[in-house]
DNA sequence: CTGAAAGCGCTAACAC
DNA sequence: GTGTTAGCGCTTTCAG
């Protein structure tokens, strides 16, 4: 049924003992074998349909040539990008990946990251990391190589990979301010991650280098990043925050959903109001107002996950490090000029 | 690093045998212990932190308790509900799942299907099998447990669960009937996937039924299920064949590539042609004009692939078995009366 | 340069 | 009921 052939079949049709194959079959053994018998075993290998058995490789190897990948939920389409870059490094290397879905949950996280141990990751890229996670931080501490992607840890040394949030807020800060926005609203993200926290600061950061007004009452904080808490959000901040004129969102789902408060409350984008998101969605062309966004870069941030990964299984990396990557400003439909007051 | 902890430890910290332990922690033993020393060993086991190595249990038992899902491209939309459809089912029971993308791509899945049977895969649910599909029909052959999710193959034994792609049809095609429609074109999705060929039948079948006449030149085969392909076949379709008043697309990506293949010739939806799509993507509420569709179970066909993988893991199911699931009509903006000749 | 032997952690006959 | 033993397929010392 399953892969038959093992190297004691290879070896007994080459001839040779078991360990003279697992030599010739191993890129980079130590021992050198001659050419014409490692060929020759190679030759009868392919012949015979050789798979090597990863599992009995790693049992003596500790190395599985596996790594968990863990996000919070696949159909959030800011995640499907990142895998691929993940995978656009490791599976060259031929190693697999495995995923799994936190859905936010720290109780769920624990238990996929004991699940992946059992089947003996050789590391972990997480891009469902909260700022305060327990179950990653322990992991991490005891030796398996850990790499945060899209958000970091508080107070670690685990290796992280994020975008350039300040630089992405000034963009959209400065370009708001220039169509002469001087009262910006702000729908944060949940606190608890390290993209809420930066975002809220990087925005507070530049309005106040700018010389923006912030009220208390100008920022209200999503419990989730996704359309209904936008939605809510817009609606609350607008019933209790008049003047505002632009509204910021801490990223395009947030931002999607305000513009159905908005809608709902009668008030045009971006006629009435400009709105702005932030991660630059595929979908942002397809739906009017086009969305003015901040674009990352998705595909680049898992690969350079993936290859940071790689430094920490091959010990190369020592403390903490991390990888801010350059963000870009897109502006579309839903800014415009500040409504005369 | 890893887990240390092995059945050893616990063995000599309970002063009993390594098989012991094995036993006391394998819920379904069939030797029975004493309770007294199962739940001593049991508390050790969890003081100690034990963590099986399914690596060794895999080895032993040539079970691993992973399965591999391959799926044509995560980013799609359409597969992510399948991959969480799928865990719902697999994760509870202790799997778990490594994903790998073949972007249809036959000799890539070939090399996929390869890394998963080093890993020691227990089975594999396919989203991206092609009609003649030579990988996964062999190593189905071999005795590797198989299920294909979405799509079939032609002449095979392998289980799958697909839509009812005829029901859709017919219920397409009535509602554009009823809305005074009688010249139809239609965009083909790629035939060497079983969804191209079969909606491609159900639709004439459904255009017969009805006595809808059909010209070779009202039909054009995507290359691919995108939005580039959608735009460009929809406009060679309205430059080759007149008075064509709905234009029925294979899946929603076409139809929404259709939209602006339209509005490039200056075409109005729906006022001037009605359009339909296959799927129901979840974004299509965003889009305007909002897209009538055919609503298929995502999330459900992941999950009865996976209950049906097991069965076939089990020896429980014999020959060729098909699960197809029910469809639901979307009417929403997109379809329209026909205009007056 | 190649063979022999041990062992990774676990399970499953088979004894007792 | 529990201990003994063997071995899954592979890598890796250690001999020769």
């Amino acid at each position: 049924m399953k892969s038959n052939v093992t190297l004691k079949h290879i070896a007994k049709a080459a001839g040779v003992h078991v360990s003279t194959v697992s030599r010739a079959l191993d890129p980079n053994s130590k021992t050198p074998l001659t050419n014409e018998v490692t060929e020759r075993i190679k030759q009868i290998a392919a012949d015979l349909g050789y798979r090597p058995n990863r599992l009995a490789a790693g049992l003596r190897t500790r190395r599985t040539m596996s790594v968990g990948v863990m996000i919070p939920d696949v159909t959030n389409t800011l995640f499907p990008p990142l895998i691929r870059g993940i995978e656009s490094v490791l599976e060259p290397l031929g190693y697999t990946s495995i995923l799994v879905n936190s859905d936010e949950d720290l109780e769920r996280e624990r238990r996929q990251i004991e699940v992946l141990r059992e089947h003996g990751v050789d590391g972990i890229i997480s891009g469902a990391a909260h700022r305060d996670d327990p179950a990653l931080a322990t992991v991490a501490r005891q030796g398996l190589p850990v790499v945060t992607m899209n958000r970091k840890l508080d107070n670690s040394e685990v290796p992280y990979v994020i975008n350039d949030e300040d630089a992405g807020f000034k963009m959209l800060v400065n370009h708001l301010a220039s169509l002469g926005h001087s009262r910006l609203g702000y729908i944060s993200g949940p606190l608890d991650l390290s993209t809420g926290i930066a975002r809220l600061e990087a925005f507070k950061r530049n309005c106040t280098a700018l010389g923006i007004r912030l009220d208390d009452a100008d920022i209200v904080v999503a419990k989730r990043y996704d359309e209904s808490e936008g939605r809510d959000c817009a609606k609350k901040l607008l019933s209790r925050s008049l003047g505002i004129t632009a509204l910021v969102c801490a990223n395009d789902r947030l931002a999607i959903g305000a513009y159905e408060g908005l809608r709902d409350l009668g008030i045009k984008v971006p006629q009435d109001i400009s709105v702005t998101g932030f991660n630059d969605n595929p979908m942002l062309e397809l739906i009017p107002p086009k969305l003015t966004t901040v674009r990352i870069q998705q595909f680049k941030a898992g690969a350079a996950c993936a290859t940071m990964l790689l430094k920490v299984i091959a010990g190369e990396v020592a403390g903490p490090v991390g990888t801010i990557l350059p963000v870009e400003l897109v502006v579309r439909e839903s800014t415009a000029a500040a409504p005369r007051g």
